[in-house]
DNA sequence: ATAATTATGCAATACTGTTGCAAATAAAGA
DNA sequence: TCTTTATTTGCAACAGTATTGCATAATTAT
């Protein structure tokens, strides 16, 4: 089983208590996280730069993904069984929950494909649904 | 044909003068608005509150909806063709430019359903597609 | 025209995100 | 393991973004 110190190594990433706690927030997680649950959560208090730093690191690396939200905020999210293998996708769908308004990633929901009017090239795509989920049913 | 005012009239709404400019920006818009860009176009400068509470208003009532955004703004748009009718859907592809930076309301793209997984239920789907526009080609 | 309602602008405040730099920490090499 | 090099962190300062309360002003209803 791959621990953390693994898969941030395999990145090429320093080994850092941040890294470390901000992956171990993202893998026990059942759903996407904001800045700010991140800074809330972490136990040893980081700085908010650091925060920040350390999550501009994680999608850069590929290690988590932003999800856009209508809510001024940005949505990270961690792809469990993509990211340990070193591949990243994150052309799945993402839900948010009305109720509980949770994130969650339907890593098994594709987006599907949109014939766009010609002229317009593709080069990413975004999908959220809205709605209540399992748990809140 | 349909006056600002009519329109404003129509959701209930008092007639004012912020209220009919940004809706005029708005009807004059090819794509989506961000908050700055309202605040930077309206000739007679309102004051920043009066735009976030204009913005906010006319989502509440439905004159524009929201779109999500991985870079921390949120984008208004108001859907021509429906708008006029004051009825309100939203259930279309947007299109955000990543050379001109420009948002396009593909309102000929429908979102495509999705099958989520069982005990989730939909509310509202949106969706993003980032790439080269028409113009920019 | 007047009263009641609603919207605006200002001030104050809080939240969010970025940059430069010195100190601290981790990685690489002997 | 110790030392050097490279990277990361935390602080301070700053800029941008968003919200709230309240008095004034404008709009709507009577």
């Amino acid at each position: 089983m791959k621990t953390k110190l693994d898969i941030l190594k395999q990145y090429g990433l320093s080994v850092t208590d941040s890294r470390k706690k901000i992956l171990e927030l993202f893998l026990n997680a059942d759903g996407a996280l904001a800045h700010a649950d991140i800074e809330k959560n972490a136990a040893k208090n980081f700085d908010r730069v650091t925060v920040y730093r350390t999550l501009q690191t994680f999608v850069e690396k590929g290690i988590v993904h932003q999800i856009p939200t209508t809510d001024n905020s940005i949505l990270y999210a961690l792809c469990k069984q993509n990211c340990q293998q070193g591949h990243h996708h994150d052309d799945h769908v993402h839900f948010i929950c009305s109720n509980c308004d949770k994130t969650i990633c339907l890593d098994d929901v594709t987006i599907p494909q949109v014939k766009l009017p010609i002229n317009f090239t593709k080069q990413q795509a975004a999908m959220v649904v809205t709605g209540v989920c399992e748990d809140c049913k």
